[in-house]
DNA sequence: GTGAAAGCGCTAACAG
DNA sequence: CTGTTAGCGCTTTCAC
């Protein structure tokens, strides 16, 4: 119906060429009236649309003025149909990756996805999986040709949509590393190993000799990652093993905190996976009458705001999540434009921030 | 490697039909496969394909079995560009309106919104703002008939995108009450006044008599209307004014607390609008030697996870986000398939959660 | 109930 | 550099 009554009135929608006076009321200008009006012929105006290339200056300007006059705006039904591409582009959400709705990066990562796409005149289209039948559903969508290319935030192992996508034809990008997909899927992502050996070695270089780790879940690629380099750091001189596991939740900051400190009393350093659950973890260990950082010094990961907000303020590491999510949308794009591209890899470069708590 | 390389090895992926022998090799089944394959029209599949009206039910299952057999999805273009619908819905996120990223609905409302439509064949948009430049462009964007509908969250007073869209001819639905638009958008809320009052009667009920509140901030219905609960639930009997605003910041609450608290070490009870920020007063509180609920007794907003993690867990209103966001993707719906019908306005119901706090 | 036919508005060869 | 000419795949009258 939508559209439909706007033929109501006077009983007619298109009137396809010029002498007729009167024009239907309101009608949206298609690229036939733009040619009109501007006295050049419909493939001129699509060039000048897409570009501009071989076109003359002066018609350029004459189309553009045209399309203002006019209000013109691309029916992008017709252009996809005609184009074969569909202008849109998917952000996957499936059922397991359903956690991005708390993560606190979802945010950033969304508008980042948002802004470069329309800058290269691509919708983004959010498509969630709540349960495995829609999560069937999605992968048949997707490689259905609904849309140009996919968009993978934060997976986590064992992802099903990412099997499934990994053998499609559909261009797909993931942020974060997709652990078991690696060599099959692009992506972009830090070296979370080398980064957590930088925050891991800052707290030996200070003297700590009971460093303890709480990890993001293990079936991540940053949470596994970021313990290995943890590992690597302290070396196998430490007294026992200090680690144990989170959800990227602070409730398991917190938890976590208190299993280390009751595991090993004397701890006297913790890194950990993230700045939410290290905001959590210190103030179980402030409770627990450590001062921060004299008696345990204390590292977090992602430079987030909670960082800056925490009390004392969190020595970090800085991820640059929105180049990441650009980055990730510049590799769709030229996925997108060069079918027969291979996957691309790139690894983001991250800093150790100082602050107060180590 | 995208979609091309289905025609790399044998030169097959589907295989439309008998008869013919070699087809053309990778493309799309069409609705003229289709319609072949279970000999019948296209007009009489394309009927099967919207509803099966007017349709004899041997043919449905014929179509259908062409369908599944074929491999066919519907061209979303083509079906739009003859319909003259978009087939999508935006979700509007507007330079104001940015502080949604940060808010800890934002992720049941975009999956509630992504569910309910995608139920409706409708695609989620999300379209951001990220400047005032951008705004302009969103809002001839929204206009010019890219989308079917719109959808906006949470909106602050004065937001210039909700003025555009309310003069304009694009259906939209406002989840939050639209300060200043009431009377021109559709919306779903709640009765913030209502649910205050409930919430402070309860602390009165206690024998509280000097109750504090941190509002939301008061550009928004929320904040504005929680606080006129408030104040007619406290009565004109306060010994002073007791009230600060916040901003739903967690950071916020602190601070509103302590402040609070100095302008009246007495306060017993304290009213917050979020449960967020409730949280950290609560801190505050504690911090300053106060016990909970002893001491002070406090009500926080949402019924948020937050609200249950809090020490001591938190009494609070409840508030059915998901419901209202589905209900606001009916509304919508309404709208645009009857283009001439008047605002909506719906208040959906809350609830008092007594947990420990209060 | 069903088919034929006419587009929807645009892009993309292909000539010139 | 520019115009002509075919469609892209689907919905939708309009007859039958």
């Amino acid at each position: 119906m939508a559209l439909s009554d706007r033929s109501g009135l006077d009983g007619n929608g298109d009137r396809p060429d010029a002498g007729d006076a009167r024009l239907p009321a309101a009608r949206r200008p298609t690229i036939e009236d733009v040619a009109r009006t501007a006295g050049v012929s419909r493939s001129t105006v699509s060039r000048v649309l897409n570009g501009g290339r071989h076109v003359r200056p002066e018609a350029i300007s004459r189309v553009d003025r045209a399309v203002s006059v006019l209000g013109y705006s691309v029916n992008q039904a017709a252009r996809n149909l005609a184009s074969g591409r569909t202008g849109s582009v998917a952000f996957v959400i499936s059922e397991q990756s359903e956690h991005l709705f708390s993560d606190p990066n979802f945010g950033a990562i969304i508008r980042v996805f948002s802004r470069e796409l329309r800058q290269r005149d691509q919708h983004l289209l959010v498509t969630t999986a709540q349960d495995y039948g829609e999560e069937t559903f999605l992968g048949d969508y997707l490689t259905a040709g609904h849309v140009d290319g996919a968009l993978f935030a934060l997976p986590r192992e064992g992802e099903r949509l990412l099997d499934r996508l990994a053998r499609g034809s559909v261009p797909v990008v993931v942020l974060g590393r997709p652990l078991g997909y690696e060599h099959q899927l692009s992506w972009v992502a830090i070296d979370d190993e080398a980064a957590a050996f930088e925050a891991v070695s800052l707290l030996r270089d200070q003297g700590r000799s009971r460093i303890g780790t709480i990890t993001g879940p293990l079936n991540t690629s940053s949470g596994r990652h970021r313990l290995q380099g943890y590992r690597r750091a302290v070396g196998m001189n430490q007294p026992q093993d200090l680690v144990t596991e989170g959800d990227w939740s602070p409730a398991s900051g917190r938890a976590g905190a208190l299993r280390l400190l009751a595991g090993d009393p004397q701890m006297d350093g913790l890194f950990v996976g993230s700045d939410l659950m290290a905001r959590e973890a210190m103030a179980a260990l402030k409770e627990s009458g450590r001062r921060i950082p004299e008696d345990v010094a204390v590292v977090g990961f992602d430079d987030s705001a909670a960082a800056v907000q925490a009390d004392p303020p969190l020595t970090t590491i800085h991820q640059p999540f929105d180049l990441s999510a650009a980055e990730a949308v510049r590799i769709l794009t030229e996925l997108i434009a060069v079918p027969g591209s291979s996957p691309q890899h790139v690894i983001m470069p991250t800093r150790l921030v100082r602050r107060s708590s180590a």
